[in-house]
DNA sequence: AAGACGAAAGTGGTTGA
DNA sequence: TCAACAACTTTCGTCTT
C-alpha cells in the first residue's frame, strides 16, 4: 500500500490549543501534539479519488481538508466552505475564519463538539453516549442554559448525564481528570440540565461501580461478588437518595474484604473510590446496622 | 506505630417560609 | 432571599491492636 506513506506529511491544526496536529501511524488517528486532542478518531479519507498524488499539487489538489460527515459535527457547510480557500496557507487561513466569520453560535457548537469527542475518546465512551451527550448539550445551548457558564463544563455535564443515562458506569471524577473546569462548574451544568431542561436525573447503580473499583483493588471475584450482593441488599430496602453512590460502594466493599479476611485499610479503599474515610465509615456503620452483618475481628 | 474511630468545624448545595 | 438542614470533607485527638 503505497498510500500510507502520504498521510505522514498531513499537517491539520489543532482547533482547541492551535498545535500542530499529527497522524498516529497505526490507528491513522489525527492527534494534537500539543493537547492530545482527537481530531479525527476513524482517520480521513484522504484518497478517496483513488488517485496516488505524485506531487506537491496534485496532493494538495486531491487532499480532503474536511471530516467526514457524521451528526457529530455540528455544521456541515463547514467543511466546505473553508476548502475552497484552503489553498495557501490552510492553517492560518482556517483559524481566521473560526475567529472572525463564524456565528458564534456554531463556532460555541464547534468547540463544544470538540471537547466532547476529546473527552470521550479519552474515556473510551461508545459513540451513542456521544450522540445523547451532544443532543442533550444542544439542547441545553437552545434554552440559554450556557448564559453565565462556559461551554467546556456544560460538555462535561452533559457527558456525566449522558453517562449515567445510558448506565456507563462513569464517575464524575474521571470525568473531571478529562476536563479542565473546576468540580464546582461542572456540577452547577449539571444541575442546570435537570432543572432547566426538565430531565429526570438517571441514577447511577452503586453496584455497576462496584467491578471497576475492585480492578483497581486487585480483589477478588469472591469478593466482588460479595461487595454487589451487599449493596443490592443495602439498595432494596434503604433508600440512598441524596447519597453519594460512591459512599455505598466503598462501604460495601470495605465489609466484603473484612467478610473474606482480606486486609485493606478504610484509606486504601477510600482513596481509590475517590471518598474520605469518615465517609467509607459512616456507609459502612449504617450498613452494618440495617442489614445486621456480623463482621469477624 | 499504624489503623480505626468520631467530634468539630467548614463547604456547597437543597428546601421551604 | 434567607435560614435551617443534610451530606460530605478536612482536621485532629483518642483509642486499639
Amino acid at each position: 500500500m503505497g498510500i500510507e506513506s502520504e498521510k505522514d506529511n498531513q499537517t491539520t491544526i489543532c482547533p482547541e490549543c492551535g498545535g500542530q496536529a499529527i497522524t498516529i501511524e497505526n490507528t491513522s488517528e489525527i492527534v494534537c501534539s500539543k493537547c492530545g486532542l482527537v481530531i479525527n478518531e476513524r482517520g480521513l479519507d484522504y484518497n478517496h479519488s483513488g488517485k496516488r498524488a505524485y506531487t506537491q499539487q496534485e496532493k494538495k489538489a486531491r487532499d480532503r481538508t474536511g471530516s467526514p460527515i457524521s451528526n457529530l459535527i455540528p455544521d456541515m457547510e463547514l467543511t466546505t466552505v473553508i476548502n475552497k480557500r484552503d489553498i495557501k496557507n490552510p492553517d492560518l487561513k482556517r483559524a481566521a475564519k473560526w475567529d472572525t466569520r463564524m456565528p458564534w453560535a456554531k463556532r460555541n457548537l464547534l468547540i463544544a463538539t470538540t471537547e466532547l469527542k476529546r473527552i470521550s475518546s479519552n474515556l473510551d465512551l461508545p459513540t451513542h453516549v456521544k450522540m445523547e451527550a451532544m443532543r442533550i448539550y444542544r439542547q441545553a445551548f437552545k434554552n440559554k442554559l450556557l448564559r453565565g457558564r462556559s461551554i467546556n463544563a456544560m460538555v462535561a455535564a452533559s457527558l456525566y448525564f449522558s453517562c449515567r443515562k445510558k448506565k456507563i458506569p462513569r464517575t464524575l471524577q474521571e470525568i473531571l481528570e478529562q476536563s479542565n473546569e473546576s468540580a464546582k462548574d461542572v456540577k452547577r451544568s449539571y444541575r442546570a440540565i435537570i432543572k432547566e431542561l426538565k430531565l429526570k436525573a438517571p441514577n447511577t447503580n452503586p453496584s455497576a461501580l462496584i467491578p471497576r473499583f475492585n480492578a483497581e483493588l486487585n480483589l477478588n471475584a469472591d469478593t466482588e461478588r460479595v461487595a454487589i450482593k451487599i449493596v443490592e441488599m443495602f439498595t432494596k430496602y434503604f433508600s440512598i437518595s441524596g447519597k453519594d453512590p460512591k459512599g455505598l460502594c466503598a462501604g460495601a466493599i470495605y465489609i466484603a474484604t473484612k467478610l473474606k479476611h482480606i486486609d485493606l485499610t478504610q484509606k486504601e479503599i477510600a482513596d481509590t473510590i475517590g471518598i474520605t474515610e469518615v465517609t467509607l465509615r459512616s456507609r459502612y456503620k449504617e450498613i452494618v446496622k440495617k442489614l445486621n452483618i456480623n463482621l469477624p475481628d
